[in-house]
RNA sequence: GAGGGUAUAGCUCAGUUGGUUUAGAGCGCUUGCUUGACAGGCAAGAGGUCGACAGUUCGAAUCUGCCUAUCCUCACCA
């Protein structure tokens, strides 16, 4: 069969996805085999593939295929949720720019018409993009938080919270995003520090006595709604003024001065204007004063007719315009340079307002009691661990979630109001019904009900995901045998806002978590540590580096350098790497494939070695592996096994097989080579997926069924490390021989001769079967020989393990060189021995140290004597 | 303001309950290779007083304390 002179990844990909697809290797039933499951987390349906998904699904994938290949009924479910804030705000403005209609224009049912429309035409790409990647999700489970399953779900919890006394309605001072016009829970509110300014302004006396009371705002454009100015009670400089009244300048309303312990005697002037409608603190103050509440701006944050001045101003040129206008009024007193920490929209980057509404809240008091145990009590497991301290910190502090939005795209409220009552109800006829009960009058109709406008946040319904994915209050048969699930896998940004609610909701309808463990992946960065984003334009295309580098090259750069928890510097540098892996793998096929095989021919002594040596690592990597995995440490686990495959598998073991140019091989060793590059694709195949199925084919005729991806990971045998031992000793006496061929430019084939100085160690080595044949092969000797002394001369020495070793050379060696660099070697034996004396002659180390720890440090130390003995002959016989 | 993480080679990071020949990998670097699978490669090599100080211990990169640097999370001070 002839190879392509290079892996053709693209077409591979295509050809193998569709071959997994048609044979339904990626679909689970329930069944008598274990389950593991895991939940993607639900991407915006709107989304496409960045490089935070790819991390997260590559890891995912590997864990789901990893269970395939331990006979585990794998289970992955993919899904998408609706995102409410960002959809609704990109179909609003589809429908302007394409249609040119405005969603005031249209009906509720019109918008969701039109919205469904758009997501069928938009939405979803993402999954596809996941299919590039090489997902093995089950397809056939595909959920979206808004479908009817997941949205009978949203209703139920609603319904089943507020029974039981768990969901209210209240009017507060709430998180305004005035862009998207909704209200924000704290948890979709970014927060950070900004340069900005406090205004000194004065108010003057209304009396019109002379002079006034400054205060210091950083919102100037708000004076308009002042309805006090505070000062502390123990502010000596303001006690005479409180009482008075003063004048709101440009608007000249008469406003009280009042006395609050709240306010801060430091900040500022140690006044402070109270604005209840815009400031949550000045709220609180408000209301223990009894003052009004005036609020001066509309819902998208431009000022309205209360305000008086700038009326349809935004809020933030309002400031500017206000600014000026109280400089040439006289009442601006300075402008201050000033360091604050504002709120911006999550989805719509909007600065968020602080506005009086009344919206729905979950009470997290309770649910979170539960959640929070669960995981101090490592009933789910966190990775890394140190989010435990995290996810504390917040459910210790939690606030009450408010889960209403001012959106249409999403699920409505189950909520009827009749005057003042409500009726919380699966539909319009069952709330109805309760309303008749509850009024006695009978004769009420749809007509006389109203029902709330407001839709849910999207996590809402994604805090269901476990749940709902299974139809789990329908109490599926799917529900009893996959929840809970294994594993979720996501970025820690998102532990509260998800991560906390789903563990809530398990414990709350069904006193259970719904996963194992959480691995909390990194965040994907740039080479200067930022945070990739749309922004800054600094995220690669996630589809073009697939393209360029192949879904397993793009795979194992993702991986190959991302621990759990930790920031993953992303760079192209690493999926080239791993592209350059795939190419290694696809020669290695090639000179396999390449071999002419001689039946006739006996297996050589130097095969058999390699084979028994090869497979015995094996066994030793497959144990580590093990416990990688056990532990997530998949991007350890993937770094073993790419050094084990380069290292010991293609520059080790394939030279040791490899028969001489135009010579075959024999037919045993092509065998259990073949076996061996299959076994190692099994084990490779979770990490790249698509190179391993494809090399699986080339190597034999499969079967129909037989494929790489259901294939069997191997059983993990005994590691003998005295061969392991002898084989790593083999190789340095080798690497030895080969860097005095670099040092005195010798060419590599020319045969050199091989003198060992008898001892113990020497002597076992080369006695060992095929170990001689090993060393003249790869170490390209003529001969060897065990030899009593030292030989004088012309021949460079070196130490290898406690043994010494000779090549002779017809070459002048160059002694002061050659001194040089046997001094440097006995200063650090020496050094060495040193270490370990001290260690010996320590009284309490002896006595109190382990025995094997003891004897091992003896062992050293006889092993350094013998060292230092080797090095100081070669001098001596230098001269 | 409260809490947490990190500090190991030029860079990015491993180092699994303290002891395995006086610290490992990848990239980068140096030297040599038109070797018959592979230059997306082969072979060899240089490079680190494990942030500072103090302590616990027979023994510390690993545990404790303190300091320094740096990153992050939470928090209504105008």
């Amino acid at each position: 069969m002839e190879i392509s002179k290079n892996f053709a990844a693209t077409e591979i990909e295509g050809k193998w996805y569709d071959h997994w697809m048609s044979k339904g290797y990626f679909h689970s039933e329930p069944d008598e085999r274990e389950p593991f499951t895991i939940l993607i987390p639900p991407p915006n349906v709107t989304g496409i593939l960045h490089m935070g998904h790819m991390l997260n699904n590559t890891i995912q994938d590997i864990l789901i295929r990893k269970a395939r290949l331990d006979g585990k009924n794998a289970c992955w479910v993919p899904g998408t949720d609706h995102a409410s804030i960002a959809t609704e705000a990109k179909v609003v403005k589809w429908l302007r720019a394409e249609k040119g209609i405005k969603k005031s224009d249209l009906t509720r049912q019109e918008f969701m018409d039109y919205a469904h429309i758009w997501k069928d035409k938009y939405g979803g790409i993402i999954l596809n993009q996941l299919k590039k990647l090489g997902a093995s999700c089950d397809w056939d489970r595909t959920a979206f938080t808004l479908d009817e399953v997941r949205s009978e779900h949203v209703q139920k919890a609603f319904i089943d919270l507020y029974e039981k006394g768990l969901l209210y309605r209240d009017y507060r001072m709430i998180n305004w995003d005035p862009v998207a016009k909704t209200v924000l829970s704290n948890e979709e509110v970014i927060r950070k520090d900004v340069q900005a300014q406090l205004s000194y302004i004065e108010y003057r006396f209304a009396d019109g006595s002379e002079g006034g009371i400054t205060i210091a705002t950083q919102r100037p454009e708000t004076i308009m709604a002042d309805v006090a100015i505070a000062v502390n009670p123990k502010d000596e400089k303001y006690k005479d003024l409180v009482g008075k009244m003063v004048l709101i300048p440009l608007i000249d309303k008469a406003i009280p001065i009042i006395a609050d312990n709240h306010v801060d005697l430091e900040f500022g002037t140690g006044a402070l204007k109270i604005t209840p409608a815009h400031a949550p603190e000045d709220y609180a103050i408000g209301k223990t004063h009894g003052l009004e509440v005036i609020n001066i701006l509309n819902e998208d944050a431009t000022i309205n007719e209360a305000g008086q001045i700038l009326v349809g101003e935004d809020r933030f040129v309002a400031r500017k315009k206000i600014n000026k206008m109280l400089a040439e009024s006289g009442h601006l007193q300075k402008l201050e340079d000033y360091t604050t920490n504002i709120g911006r929209s999550e989805r719509t980057d909007a600065v968020v307002e602080p506005r009086l509404s009344l919206q729905w809240y979950v009470n997290m008091k309770e649910l979170g009691k539960k959640a929070l145990d669960a995981v101090m009590m490592d009933e789910v497991q966190f990775y890394p661990a140190n989010f435990k301290n995290t996810y504390r910190h917040w459910l210790e502090n939690i606030q009450d979630w408010c889960i209403s939005r001012q959106l249409w795209w999403g699920h409505r409220i189950p909520v009827w109001y009749l005057g003042d009552d409500v009726f919380v109800a699966n539909s319009i006829e069952e709330a109805i019904i309760k309303a008749k009960e509850k009024t006695g009058n009978q004769s009420l109709t749809i007509d006389d009900l109203k029902q709330d406008d407001d839709a849910l946040d999207t996590w809402f319904s994604s805090w269901l995901w476990p749940i709902s994915v299974f139809d789990g209050f329908s109490g599926s048969k799917e529900f009893d045998y996959y929840y809970p699930t294994n594993v979720l896998v996501t970025g820690w940004d998102i532990i509260f806002l998800w991560v906390a609610r789903m563990i809530m909701s398990g414990y709350e309808w069904y006193d259970q978590k719904p996963f194992e463990k959480v691995y909390f992946t990194g965040m994907v960065r740039d080479q200067q540590r930022r945070k990739m984003s749309k922004s800054l334009g600094n995220s690669p295309d996630a589809l073009k580096l697939i393209e360029k580098f192949g879904a397993d090259g793009v795979r194992f750069g993702m991986l190959s350098s991302s621990p759990a928890g930790g920031d993953l510097l992303f760079d192209e540098k690493l999926c080239e790497q791993g592209r350059n892996f795939t190419n290694k793998l696809w020669n290695a096929l090639k000179l396999l494939k390449g071999f002419e095989i001689d039946k006739s021919l006996p297996q050589p002594e130097v095969n058999v070695l390699a084979i028994q040596w090869f497979e015995n690592k094996k066994n030793h990597i497959l144990t580590e592996m093990a416990r990688d995995f056990e532990q997530f440490r998949l991007s350890e686990s993937l770094v073993r096994l790419y050094s084990f495959i380069w290292g010991d598998f293609c520059s080790w073991y394939l030279e040791m097989i490899k028969p001489a140019y135009q010579q075959p091989i024999d037919v045993a060793t092509y065998e259990a080579t073949v076996e061996i590059f299959s076994e190692l694709m099994t084990i490779l195949h979770p990490f790249m997926p698509f190179l391993t199925e494809e090399i699986w084919h080339l190597l034999k005729e499969r079967k129909d069924g037989e494929d790489c991806v259901v294939s069997t990971w191997p059983t993990i045998g005994t590691f003998d490390k005295t061969l392991d031992k002898q084989i790593e000793l083999t190789k340095e006496v080798i690497g030895k021989v080969r860097d005095i061929r670099n040092k005195n430019g010798l060419k590599k084939r020319e045969p050199l001769t091989l003198l060992a100085q008898k001892s113990e160690e020497t002597t076992n080595l080369l006695s060992a079967k095929g170990i001689q044949n090993l060393l003249i092969k790869l170490g390209d000797l003529e001969k060897i020989e065990l030899v009593d002394q030292d030989i004088e001369g012309t021949s460079v020495s070196f130490g290898a393990g406690t043994g010494k070793y000779f090549v002779p050379l017809n070459l002048t060696i160059d002694v002061e060189a050659e001194t040089k660099r046997l001094e440097e070697e006995l200063k650090r034996a020496k050094g060495f021995v040193m270490g370990i004396e001290k260690k010996l002659s320590n009284e309490r180390f002896v006595s109190n140290a382990p025995e094997a720890v003891v004897a091992m440090e003896r062992k050293k130390l006889a092993d350094g004597l013998a060292r230092i003995k080797n090095i100081e002959e070669s001098l001596e016989a230098l001269g």
